[in-house]
DNA sequence: CTCTAGTATCGCAAAAATTGATAGTAGGCT
DNA sequence: AGCCTACTATCAATTTTTGCGATACTAGAG
């Protein structure tokens, strides 16, 4: 009769609000309020000081708090451990994405997943680099799919995609004909840039770098899809993960042009919380990820590889992934 | 809606019986039934086994019952935690005494633990030594009290009482009249003993041994009431803890003596499971325990003390411990 | 001081949990 | 083997809990 009542005052504490928190839970507010008053009571102790707008916990709700979120992932373990006697993955999986890793990357894998393993549920989110970090870190997440990954110390971190990065350009371009380019040959291009506080800024800024070639940089945006509209009216080019131009390339409104003289992979990683034990469903659909990458391209991207780039590998629109996944727009 | 459901499980299947586990709750056995159903529902896996009839747990039950039996535990500490903020004392206190700790020895402390936290319960069952340290161990009780504590890796004991035993005869006894006796005078005499299974019937024998006194042992028993019935109908004296004849003294059908010459204490210990962590209950009824004993007796028992041990100290009739406390005889 | 966003409270409707009665089973006994 | 007994599962009815909508209340912003 009532841990889901523990589970509502932890949304509710989580994010500092009665109407969100019980919103997650598909609850009216009206239930929200009840049940943290039921914990209350039966604790004789007021758990949430409202008398602050953003509500905070008292001393003994932080201490509840923990205690609960703790127990509760412990529950879940059970369940989840208990459950495999019979292989059955039940749960929800909740990643957060970078903006970049759009369903293209993922579309295979989550229909897979869906079709395989029908009592468990997929929530993707779409999130900045430094949020997706955050929800895995308080296990708001149980996986985050991120560019550029850092393990630390808390933070495990899987090996997922190599994205080689191509000159993205107009069609009308004076390189998009060629079939592949040389790094030197941006030297002085105008440029679409990502903003200085993206680690792939910084990583495409080193590989320039080495290769002694500058660019003339007219624009700064933080996500991907600004700068693809910016390529396309003309403001310039871009270094871009190949993935993420697919669509552009198969409707022929950008193309996209291998470098040929020197090798640059974004890399995809999978993260997610050291210590903490994965229920079968998350590890189901890590192996899918890991086993249905779209382009595990071990190789390379060679001159002469040009179509195959271009190519679109499918054109089939997404099968939507279940549970409510934030559709935003999809930068970065 | 559920958190009780795990409850019943985990009571049916310590008792493997759904009867005796709903009974345990205050519920029907077909709501027991009914909620290990559900159970087993969800999570799409048999938990018990009942074509067994004492029923057995499935593999996965097992699995579940550990990992819940640990989840219950921990939830009570959290909530015990949290509780501490505005010092409520609540939750049940589960004792488990040897026979021979009567309500006589705890009575004032579990009077005044009733008084001081009306909100918490206190259940005394008395039982055998080996059973007392066996619920001790499987979490069943969170206090034993038992004589001759021996705290191993996994119980921690407390002393609590020294009980000086004494010579206890029937009034017309020839030993009975003196002020106090020395051990030597009861070799060769009718003896009623323990059972040589309990500690306290090797102690005794280690005692006699030491002073090269040799009792003619005409009965064994193990338990004190039947040993205090033998001593009322003549077969013999023994050496008892005093307490625990208080009763019989006062109503003059038996008569206790000092031994002057040599020291026995029976000791009494409050043992429970090292690393559990207690709740506020647990330790305020310790803490009354440890204040309120009847006698500390630092000193010893010493000629000329008789009329101290003969008086029965108190002779209300104890005020009933509240839940139900199993009343059997209450032998050792 | 008013306005707004967010909460508490109340009565009612819906969904449970619980029960008592009853049918079904495993294991012991003759 | 077959009855008996002690348990357990199932079902319908009832009681209890939970959830919701409407409405009153409150903290903080402007």
């Amino acid at each position: 009769m009532h841990l889901r009542f523990v589970e509502v005052f932890c949304d509710v504490a989580q994010r500092r609000s009665f109407s969100k928190g019980a919103a997650a839970h598909n609850l009216s507010q009206s239930s929200a309020s009840q049940a943290v008053s039921f914990l209350e009571k039966r604790l004789g102790t007021k758990l949430i000081d409202r008398s602050k707008r953003p509500l905070e916990l008292t001393p003994a709700g932080r201490v509840y708090f923990d205690g609960c979120r703790e127990l509760l992932e412990r529950f879940r373990a059970i369940e989840d451990q208990v459950q495999q006697f019979h292989d059955r993955v039940t749960g929800t999986v909740r990643v957060a994405a970078i903006y970049s890793v759009g369903l293209m990357q993922m579309e295979q894998s989550v229909q897979t997943f869906a079709e395989r393993y029908p009592e468990a549920r997929l929530r993707v989110e779409y999130l900045h680099p430094d949020q997706v970090c955050e929800q895995v870190q308080n296990d708001e997440a149980d996986l985050g799919l991120v560019s550029f990954p850092r393990p630390s110390g808390e933070i495990v971190s899987l090996d997922w995609q190599r994205q080689p990065m191509v000159l993205v350009a107009p069609p009308a371009h004076r390189l998009a004909s060629q079939p592949s380019i040389g790094l030197s040959e941006l030297d002085g291009e105008d440029y679409i840039g990502f903003t200085r506080d993206l680690t792939i800024r910084r990583e495409v800024d080193r590989w320039l770098k080495r290769a002694r070639v500058a660019v003339n940089v007219v624009h700064e945006f933080d996500n991907i899809e600004t700068i693809k509209r910016a390529i396309e009216i003309g403001s310039g080019v871009a270094l871009l993960p190949s993935p993420t131009v697919w669509q552009e390339i198969s409707s022929r409104t950008l193309v996209a042009v291998p470098i040929a003289d020197s090798e640059f992979f974004r890399p995809l990683g999978i993260i997610h919380k050291r210590h903490k034990q994965l229920t079968a469903a998350v590890q189901k659909f890590i192996e899918l990820l890991q086993h249905e990458a779209p382009e595990p391209v071990p190789g390379a991207t060679q001159a002469g590889q040009a179509d195959a780039v271009g190519q679109a590998p499918d054109d089939r629109v997404a099968g939507r992934a279940r549970g409510r996944s934030r559709s935003k727009r999809a930068p970065v």
